[in-house]
DNA sequence: GATTTGTATGAATAAATAACTATATAACCA
DNA sequence: TGGTTATATAGTTATTTATTCATACAAATC
């Protein structure tokens, strides 16, 4: 029983209005972000909790230095949190909005897939 | 007062879940098809109503060349339909959640923007 | 059939970038 | 001081892709 999060569906229409050019290539640049499978990997291990470096490259299978670009990346544009101690180096997620958005368009993915084999489904009868 | 979206929180945290290679690779697509700023104008035209390529072209500042290819790259992937009339080609927008992910990472933007600016005044004071 | 109009597509170019290797930095410990 | 561990960063390469120009296609009109 979680907590419920409601939108004005009218308001998520107007997300186009009054969105200056900058502003539309900031949030093109948001979603860019989220546009490579490794970073969406790095960030589902961290919807879980905070990570380091290394527990991350030991969960998803990648090289420390790409890891650490990625994160460096993702911090740089303020996604990800950075929290240093000692040698170890902990990220987290910092902006809940970017999951949310994770969310729907693997929702919509799934929907996707699910529409396209029935088709093929109805073809094939 | 338009319609109201809910959403389980807890539904969201759990994208990550069970999700395996190749679907992860499909959404990190889907994000790739929203993270460049002339595919994001075009978008945010059909958002309107659906339009043909002519109009597309007249409304944002772009090649019909290039319009075309970026209509047909998100017609092969599922975000916009297609509806021959004559010569003229309507397109219109045929994922709503792609509309909700750009008005929730707009709105994450704006935000962090603002976070920005307030945190730069700061420093001034 | 020839022409015009709306749209799509092929080839070429330039720019962005993910991944790799090697190395650097930086904190901790002996 | 020297060594070890965790993370970051150059430099390089290969791949992807947005854009442009030119042209092809396809439907309508003459």
């Amino acid at each position: 029983m979680g907590t419920k999060i409601t939108i004005d569906e009218e308001e998520v229409k107007k997300w186009n209005l009054r969105m200056p050019e900058e502003m539309l290539t900031a949030v093109a640049n948001r979603f860019k972000l989220l546009s490579e499978p490794m970073r969406l990997k790095i960030l589902r291990t961290l919807c879980e909790s905070e990570r380091t470096v290394q527990e991350i490259v030991n969960q998803i299978n990648a090289s420390q230095a790409n890891v650490s670009k990625h994160l460096a990346l993702m911090h740089d544009n303020g996604i990800v949190n950075r929290r240093k101690e000692g040698l170890k180096c902990y990220y987290s997620i910092a902006d809940a909005s970017i999951i949310f958005a994770c969310y729907l368009i693997s929702k919509s993915v799934v929907e996707n897939l699910q529409d396209r084999l029935s088709w093929l489904q109805k073809v094939e009868n």
